[in-house]
DNA sequence: TCCTATGTTGTATG
DNA sequence: ACATACAACATAGG
């Protein structure tokens, strides 16, 4: 099964966090940013896990019990790492797969093999030279477990990767038709048809093809799904370029670095930036420039 | 003190 | 049954 992953899988012995300190803050994960924590913890690879910490308590293993996911963990190497969308997947040499999703606050870090657990660190992958840590202070991440060698039947059944191939502006047709009366802002939060798109993606994605955010998926032309097909499509490629491989951040003419500022500008029009809550999101957009 | 937060889900409503 | 709307989850920071 090849993996989805636009770096290949360059993981050496070298920790990848190491003079990142800016990337061990707080961003929140969309697709490009779980590509980063998932490349973080890649120096894990080909270890044993030694022993497992966690919060037992925390709302992350609502799915499984904590004390569950230690006892299946421990004693095997960490063999495989994957992402599609927001969710990932690392699997342990055939004894079952490991979910994590990020939520809204989530982070992964790797630390040295001595490091003590901060308050929101909830899960801790002891390795001999590295711990490997999921943090959460919100807790709305979720971390899974399926025993067994065959791929979980929820990753299974996660829809196509938007750069792959069988991503095309036909399904986006199809998928803004069906659901017609929804705002186009809406539908490109539906992790079933896009995922990976979060708040800042579908605002950049929608500012770039000029579409006003409050548009009824049913109303835009076949124009408009072309293009809206064409952004997705570079939004993300550009965003795992930037964000994806650094964890820094996207140039100053993406939306991104304008839209939570207040008086903040349009790079394409200088006119003031707008935001209003659509289908209980803020979202950010350009007067004049989106229609 | 009150408001905000880049996500998902269960439940209510149409 | 199906599509859509929204409160709830838990915490920190302005």
């Amino acid at each position: 099964m090849p993996q989805q992953c636009l770096f290949g899988e360059k993981w050496a012995n070298k920790n990848p966090c190491a003079g990142r300190a800016s990337a061990q803050g707080s961003f929140m994960p969309e697709l490009a940013e779980v590509e980063f924590f998932r490349w973080q913890w890649s120096c894990g690879m080909g270890h044993i896990i030694l022993r497992v910490e966690t919060h037992r308590q925390t709302r992350i293993f609502r799915e499984r019990p904590a004390r569950l996911i230690e006892e299946a963990l421990r004693g095997h190497r960490l063999t495989d790492s994957r992402a599609r969308g927001k969710e990932m997947l690392f699997g342990f040499e055939g004894v079952g797969w490991l979910g994590l999703h990020l939520g809204m606050s989530g982070s992964m870090h790797v630390m040295d093999e001595s490091y003590a657990a901060q308050a929101h660190d909830h899960f801790l992958l002891r390795q001999e030279e590295r711990t490997l840590v999921f943090r959460d202070p919100r807790q709305f991440g979720r971390v899974r477990w399926t025993a067994g060698a065959a791929l979980p039947v929820w990753w299974i059944n996660l829809a196509p990767d938007l750069l792959d191939e069988s991503f095309t502006a036909r399904l986006v047709a199809e998928f803004c038709r069906r659901h017609g009366r929804l705002t186009v802002k809406t539908l490109l939060l539906d992790q079933r048809r896009f995922p990976g798109i979060g708040n800042w993606m579908a605002d950049e994605i929608l500012w770039r093809c000029r579409i006003r955010p409050h548009r009824l998926a049913g109303t835009l032309s076949r124009t408009a799904f072309t293009r809206l097909h064409a952004e997705i499509v570079w939004v993300c490629t550009h965003a795992l370029l930037t964000i994806g491989e650094t964890g820094g951040e996207p140039p100053a003419d993406w939306l991104f670095q304008h839209r939570w500022k207040d008086g903040g500008r349009c790079p394409r029009t200088g006119r003031l930036l707008r935001r209003e809550e659509i289908g209980g999101r803020t979202t950010c957009w350009s007067p004049g420039w989106q229609r």
